[in-house]
DNA sequence: TCCTTTTTGTTGCAAATGCAACATAATTTA
DNA sequence: TAAATTATGTTGCATTTGCAACAAAAAGGA
């Protein structure tokens, strides 16, 4: 079967690190600017959903939002009906940071998508939302300990 | 334009973790296996183009390297051609190591293309080649300090 | 040839990353 | 209801990561 991860895994190298080398300019500590997206688009979200999405560790997570509320980009507030959940919020200053974010992100999408025709790009994009689905139970398992058989 | 770059992330974190998770039984630290796997497919290769090829910072790539030489995974033999090059080689420890890597691969890249028909992995795996030489200058380019306008 | 620039490699340091291991609230089960 | 389990969050610690800043060899230019 041919081999998709190489390139996946080249791929979302490169565009990360050039992200997070753009995003120095709003003191943005590597890493952080897809929490702050999510939480910005999401607002009220707790951290474990957070970490699921993006499928990062719950640990590493869990810092990356204390250092984003410690920049005074989100707040926590805890859940009035759950007082286990801390839900996220992005302040003023994190809502708005949030469109020079998207507008680096748009440009790197687009410079990645050159050449492609409307259609690649849709099935490209149809392709890529499998692809993640057919992924995410394998992932959760694993982060829990499940060992795969293979 | 619609997005990929989320869910490349998303699919590359996800299979990167679950192999650093399982590669841990190999003893081979987190980010390791890319490293190796390339130097045994490319044996003589230098840290410089590996780095290129991966799109990984040069200096995590060299510390990687001496973790990898370290555990006699790899070897490196200074070119009799040009002082300033250090070639890689991997031992036979390395070599043994191989195929582990590659079975893990083939088995995470299974799951992540399943219901996929062969045309369509075919047209996935030009569509993401294409992205890949897309980004490949920018990331070039931007580690090198040149500031994109957009 | 000599000087400048590029290529390749390393190290200091600060920071992010992630596994263990824990704490506590909420939920499920007996 | 009480006990066990799960969900969510945190911290300790060892490690990787990556920007600066440097070193030295090679390549290019005058």
């Amino acid at each position: 079967m041919k081999d998709i991860l190489r390139n996946i895994g080249i791929i979302s190298r490169a565009l990360d690190s050039i992200s997070n080398i753009e995003f120095k300019e709003l003191d943005l500590a590597k890493g952080q600017f897809v929490y702050l997206v999510r939480i910005c688009e999401n607002p009220g979200m707790i951290q474990e959903k957070l970490a699921e999405i993006l499928k990062i560790d719950r640990t590493t997570t869990a810092r990356a939002i204390k250092n984003l509320e410690k920049n005074g980009l989100i707040i926590k507030k805890t859940d009035p009906n759950n007082q286990k959940n801390k839900l996220l919020f992005p302040t003023a200053e994190g809502q708005a940071i949030y469109p020079f974010i998207i507008r680096e992100n748009e440009h790197s999408n687009a410079v990645a998508l050159q050449g492609l025709t409307e259609e690649e790009i849709d099935v490209l994009v149809g392709l890529l939302e499998r692809v993640k689905d057919n992924i995410s139970h394998d992932w959760l398992r694993v982060k829990k300990g499940y060992k795969r058989e293979y």
